[in-house]
DNA sequence: TATACTTCTTAATTTAGATCAATGCACCCC
DNA sequence: GGGGTGCATTGATCTAAATTAAGAAGTATA
């Protein structure tokens, strides 16, 4: 489930920054938008919905990709924000890296799987969505990303699930 | 939304076929999977959960491929089932497809802005999966697909949308 | 034409999880 | 050290949608 195999940071249009926990890095209507890989830390993309609750759509730790691909496809504004969950290192790509004309046969074939891995990520997700209950959720979520949940607040964690922090709190609980 | 820039329908390993409503093109449990591109008629492709439950994952008619790419990706036996839901006119692709080596630089690129569109469509769900109402999610759905609805049977349509036909049918009701 | 599926609708009941509300803990900083 | 602010827990209510159950309407089969 690791991206390491991702090798375009060596792209020399890359930038290598550090960001505090907190730091916004991409808010709802921006366009032009880039994609973030993690060196260290966390960060997490979200939208808010028209009742104004927050939902989160993604984690990424250490060796993932995070960006908006959905508004760079579509070439609308975006709907997700993201910020940092942690102080975190990141490299800045930009959007079209993954289909532009310079990479090499290589550096395409890997992009490809790396899109492949995502796709099967969010396929997992919406079934998941589809058919799990709010315990299903939270035992799958902990079989996928065992080292994940020390690092997030719960009220996160539910959030990605789907589901409030109240009733994640009560299956915690009853957990024991 | 249309996938007819996907070129492959071009490799000389793809077979054409005819298949008759109803035809099930993949089990649960198939390793050694194949894509479809689907020239004309519509498919499907389904779960069935612990309860017995069946969820849609996607349709695909006209232009559009489907397969597993989840399973492809991660090399286990599929969750998916597809099927026919009228005669159909389709290409089986090898799953390599992708990412074949022979593949020229502009295949790759065609590839990747397809799987590229894959993931926005699934981010997409992912989110009305998380925030929208019943009667949200039919109003999503007449819009991305204004004409499948009347091809398909309306507890499908509930399926994918993550709800059961008794409240698809309400929401149909009042809204007149 | 009759018979049997399949799909859709409608209504009564149940339920998982949301919402609302109160309390308890941590950390912060000033 | 005291007073916020943010997060987790717990319990009481509420609600959207699931479940259950019946029947109606359409379509195919024989």
């Amino acid at each position: 489930m690791s991206h390491s195999d991702f090798l375009l940071v060596d792209d020399p249009s890359a930038q290598k920054t550090l960001f505090k926990k907190g730091t916004v890095l991409q808010n709802k209507g921006d366009v032009h938008l880039k994609a973030f890989y993690i060196k260290k830390g966390l960060v997490r993309s979200y939208t808010i919905d028209s009742k104004g609750k927050q939902h989160v759509f993604m984690f990424a730790p250490e060796e993932w990709i995070i960006g908006d691909i959905e508004a760079y496809q579509y070439e609308h504004p975006t709907e997700l924000f993201i910020d940092c969950l942690e102080d975190t290192e990141l490299i800045k790509l930009k959007m079209d890296h993954l289909d532009q004309d310079h990479l090499s046969h290589d550096q395409l074939k890997k992009n490809l799987r790396l899109l492949g891995r995502r796709v099967g990520l969010l396929q997992r997700r919406v079934l998941m969505l589809m058919s799990a209950t709010a315990g299903e959720r939270y035992a799958l979520f902990l079989n996928d990303y065992p080292l994940l949940p020390n690092r997030i607040p719960q009220y996160m964690i539910a959030s990605y699930l789907g589901i409030t922090p109240e009733a994640l709190s009560k299956i915690r609980g009853q957990k024991t």
